[in-house]
DNA sequence: AGGCCGCCTTGACTTGAGTCAATGATCATC
DNA sequence: GATGATCATTGACTCAAGTCAAGGCGGCCT
């Protein structure tokens, strides 16, 4: 079976920040290449990790690499669901939409991240490359039967899909309780500690996305999240990086933020 | 091993409105019996579903029931998490607190919902009854042991989860973008169709909870609530029924409103 | 170089929802 | 059936965030 193949590749390209977000080697850029998921970078931080050797082979199988654009799409909302999705560099945003509309990110995904959790057979939300990103794919029909065979799986599967939704209640804490000042604080300081988990730069944090993606993952509009950057600025509790990096300047007036005292 | 005995109860009784949400036979109430979960009326809607007559015997040895009236604590959040549960009567709320006292409701679960899915150690919210309830306990350890041990309940944990994030990330929207008016029609349909999926009256939708926990729900005001509540009234698309149970008079433009048009 | 195009920022004004403060309902208890 | 408690409603006013409208900045392309 030969293995598929994608490239999507959206109008402007972000490549000024692409190579901020760890990548694969050179030598599988561009091509649907065998995949060496014993070497992936991202293994240990994805659904993939604990599986054994063979294991690995069977997924290794039924797994294709993709490159998607900054800005292109991956799926709709309401497509019907027929791959899921790991991603092994770059970021993904996925978001929902209201019918005039208005538009809810209901997460920003990075490597390791898995894309297709809660979703049975049509997308429950539409994703898309915030800069050039690489994922792997997987047929949604294969996967599942993999994750019925391999225990390994389908507990890790459970323990992320565990972590979504303890993530998604507290940003329900955040679009329904927090200020616009506090919430931004939040979102600062969740990116700093993602990214140290991933083993990268954690100050100054690294925010890949518009404004009007930011505002619309904190339920603001643009300028909106652009008056409160600028006032925690004036505040001295953040300053501008350089290419969309934000020095965090009082991790403790942040912290103080996020709790809400 | 003896069976676990609790009974917490709290000031003020809604009885007036406990009787509307299925319970257990009579002959269980109040008593910690050796749990007939062949015949729960429950099952099949929640985790138990699926097991087989010896894994379900095992999950008896290991559950005990407990009721808890209108009001009263069941876990705070930050407490060490020492059980899980399953509702079997009442309705539950789930919440979370920021540093000032600002809240949260971040879900409520009724008959057949598991309460204490995504966290680890410690309670990630802390839950309330919100009329007098009765639930299913397990010991945390011992169930993490059963589900480890039956692929079956894992699975079905596993689908559970997933609902759970589906929800919670509709609610995001929800939060995030929608008007008063929206989000009060939004919910009203929501527990109509989650009634009728329970096969009880789906018009009038029975609200059990208070104008403040429905505010905690939605990222509003109590007072805001009311007065949305009005204004529907108002415009004939709801009307008021007794004992907190409220008519859906106009399906379609509820609808419209959730959808976001 | 110069101009275009996205994106970001800022200002002036509006508004939806919050706050504060009574007043009403409903029910529980004595 | 009076009292007190809790919850719901309503009104008047405030304010945080949204809207509308300019400019500004920087990268990209010809």
């Amino acid at each position: 079976m030969g293995l598929d193949r994608a490239m999507y590749s959206a109008g402007k390209s972000r490549a000024r920040h692409s190579d901020a977000i760890g990548r694969l080697g050179a030598s599988d850029r561009g091509e649907a290449s065998r995949s060496p998921c014993q070497a992936c970078p991202v293994r240990l931080r994805s659904i993939c990790s604990g599986l054994d050797f063979d294991e690995l082979e069977e997924l290794e199988k039924i797994v294709a690499r993709m490159t998607v654009g900054a800005g292109g799409p991956i799926f709709d909302e309401g497509e019907a669901a027929r791959c899921r999705y790991n991603v092994t560099s770059g970021s993904i945003k996925i978001y929902k939409l209201l019918g005039d509309g208005r538009r809810q990110i209901i997460g920003f995904l990075f490597p390791g991240d898995f894309l297709g959790l809660a979703m049975a057979d049509e997308y429950a939300y539409g994703a898309e490359a915030v800069v050039d990103s690489e994922l792997c794919r997987f047929p949604r029909r294969e996967l599942d039967d993999l994750i019925n065979r391999f225990p390994t799986l389908e507990n890790r599967l459970l323990n992320v899909t565990s972590n979504e939704l303890a993530v998604a209640q507290e940003q329900m804490v955040l679009l329904g309780r927090k200020t616009a000042k506090e919430k931004v604080a939040t979102m600062l300081l969740l990116f700093s500690r993602r990214a140290a988990e991933r083993g990268m730069a954690d100050n100054p944090v690294y925010l890949p996305m518009t404004r009007t993606d930011i505002g619309d993952y904190l339920g603001l509009t643009t300028e909106t999240v652009s008056r409160t950057f600028t006032q925690l600025r004036a505040q001295r509790i953040i300053s501008a990086g350089s290419g969309g990096r934000i020095w965090l300047e009082d991790l403790e007036i942040l912290g103080t933020l996020m709790e809400g005292f």
